[in-house]
RNA sequence: GGUCAUGUGGCCGAGCGGUGAGGCACAGGUCUGCAAAACCUUAUACGGCGGUUCAAAUCCGUCCAUGACCUCCA
């Protein structure tokens, strides 16, 4: 069975073809870093980065972009009110690029945490103003753009009606018909320089009080929102591409400004595959700056929030978006992080051990119809991940397959009901996808060999004093841990593990 | 107002025409010096009302509720 993705320009789903097979291009817009990434933005990079893991399981070779946007209206978050008592101030506390680096670095360190893939090439707005320019100048050529006031506008009813008699009308990735937009929009600054409200930005005129501008053929200024991205996308993906990724909330106006942009430009549409993720919830609502109800990443991490029952771990996180099909909302609470945490160290516990456990199966499998079903729900993983990258019910069978590495563990099953390729397909099967496809890792930090073996004396201490009935001793071993946030775990057979909580 | 989604048990979530995905919580049991963990078992469900069908959580209609987007937002 192929890979099949949901394509949001088709509205169905697609068997995936790459344009040149093993090649694979891939955008995917970034984040904008005026600000700190919040648990909203985690969604798609996490997303994105398991899609781009999956991709080259299936042995394609990837180019995977992933811009920053470092250019633009900026406002350092908060800070607003003050910006307009003092302008001192902000000249004081804000050098845009000092700005725009604070946030970029931490961003990278978020995403380290997450444990996401780095992107083949992190392009950023700023490095690429000469590319923007040139194509705003192509648009203008082309005449589907206008000069305004020093601001250079795209002329969306003209590429409307020319376009659609070729079959690409504006509207055609979200589904929008431009009649019905005219009367809908909302006040914004400077309509009065555009000839149609539907009109959009290609280079906006700087006021003297803005931070960031550069010198253009139409006097300073700074690039609109959509352009960068059909700049950089063309620029080093090509003028047709296989995969452009984003959140759903990008599809209007953003993604739909890129193709009409693109396709001026290139006379194609950028992207074959649009993928787009839900948003994540909070209460119900999504979870965005107009909401005010973000929590960012560092609180999430750290648990200083007051939404915030306790610190979570990026896996936790991680795991707890991989439970939903990245195109249905998630909502976050409290109890669900608590719930996917637990889970994430039960399938992390038996994952280990059967990595370590240095179980081989029989030669002919003792238990035949256990056999099939660990064969079978192995087998499934790449079937439900081809449909449409369908992480929940990879877990699922991971969870069934927990089960049964346990029993093992415990001995209620014999290492021998299983033959030893099904053993050794559970163990590299499981190893690509929960480490290498879903990109899990342990919660607990990479320890020294110190702590494991100051731990490794005291369970032996601790065995002595069973062996002896002194359970005043064994007790104590393991009480004092447990309040140290180790926990000691008596198994089968007289043996002893140990988590950390 | 326009466009498009969604509504599943205490919570989070798959499924989208026919054996009740899975996780967490809860209850009972096994194991155990005790505990924890683990394992086993059980319970609770598809927003309301109609319709199609041998069969509907799944398809159709309708009503209700919620959400997203409508040029700052992942």
């Amino acid at each position: 069975m192929p890979l099949k993705v949901y394509n949001s320009l088709t509205r169905e789903k697609e068997t995936f073809t790459p344009i040149n097979a093993p090649y694979v291009g891939m955008y995917v817009c970034g984040p904008t870093v005026s600000g700190e990434s919040h648990l909203g933005h985690a969604r798609p990079f996490i997303t994105f980065d398991v899609i781009y893991r999956y991709l080259l399981y299936l042995g394609y070779k990837v180019r995977y972009v992933r811009n920053i946007t470092d250019a633009g209206h900026f406002e350092e978050e908060g800070r607003e009110a003050e910006d307009k008592i003092s302008k001192k101030a902000v000249l004081e506390k804000l050098e845009p690029m000092e700005l725009v680096q604070k946030y970029t670095n931490l961003y990278h360190w978020a995403m380290r945490r997450f444990n996401n893939l780095n992107p083949s090439i992190e392009p950023t707005a700023t490095g690429h103003i000469i590319e923007q320019i040139e194509m705003i100048k192509k648009i203008i050529a082309d005449g589907y753009a206008y000069e305004a006031n020093g601001s250079v506008y795209f002329d969306v009813e003209k590429y409307n009606t020319d376009f659609s008699k070729k079959g690409q009308p504006y509207g055609i990735l979200s589904g929008r018909i431009l009649e019905d937009q005219l009367d809908t929009t909302r006040e914004l600054d400077n309509q009065d320089e555009k000839r149609n409200k539907s009109d959009f930005a290609l280079w906006k005129h700087a006021p003297a009080e803005h931070i960031m501008r550069w010198q253009s053929p139409w006097g300073e200024g700074f690039p609109g929102w959509h352009i960068e991205c059909s700049a950089m996308s063309t620029k080093y993906l090509g003028e047709e591409f296989d995969i452009h990724g984003g959140g759903m909330d990008l599809v209007f106006p953003h993604h739909e400004c890129e193709i009409a942009q693109s396709t001026v430009c290139n006379h194609k549409t950028p992207a074959r595959y649009w993928l787009h993720n839900n948003m994540i919830t909070i209460n119900g609502k999504k979870m965005g700056k107009s909401y005010n109800n973000v929590i960012r990443l560092t609180e999430l991490f750290s648990g200083s929030h007051p939404a915030l029952t306790q610190a979570y771990h990026p896996m936790t996180i991680r795991f707890f978006i991989l439970q939903s099909h990245y195109r249905g909302t998630l909502d976050f609470s409290n109890e669900a992080l608590q719930a996917a945490e637990k889970a994430m160290k039960r399938l992390w516990e038996a994952y280990n051990w059967l990595q370590q456990s240095g179980i081989c199966g029989a030669d002919t499998a003792g238990d035949v119809a256990l056999d099939e079903k660990v064969k079978k729900l192995v087998d499934e993983f790449d079937e439900f991940m081809n449909d449409d990258f369908n992480t929940a019910k990879v877990l699922a069978n991971m969870f069934e397959l927990v089960s049964v590495i346990n029993s093992i563990k415990d001995k209620h099953i014999s290492a021998e009901s299983l033959s030893t390729t099904t053993v050794a397909l559970l163990q590299t099967q499981l190893k690509a996808y929960v480490e290498d496809i879903f990109g899990l890792q342990s919660e607990r930090s990479a320890d020294d060999g110190k702590l494991e073996g100051v731990l490794q004396l005291l369970i032996d201490i601790r065995k002595e004093a069973k062996t002896r009935k002194d359970f005043v001793t064994s007790d104590k071993i393991r009480n004092e841990l447990a309040a140290l946030g180790v926990q000691l775990k008596d198994e089968k057979g007289g043996g002893m593990s140990y988590t950390f909580s």
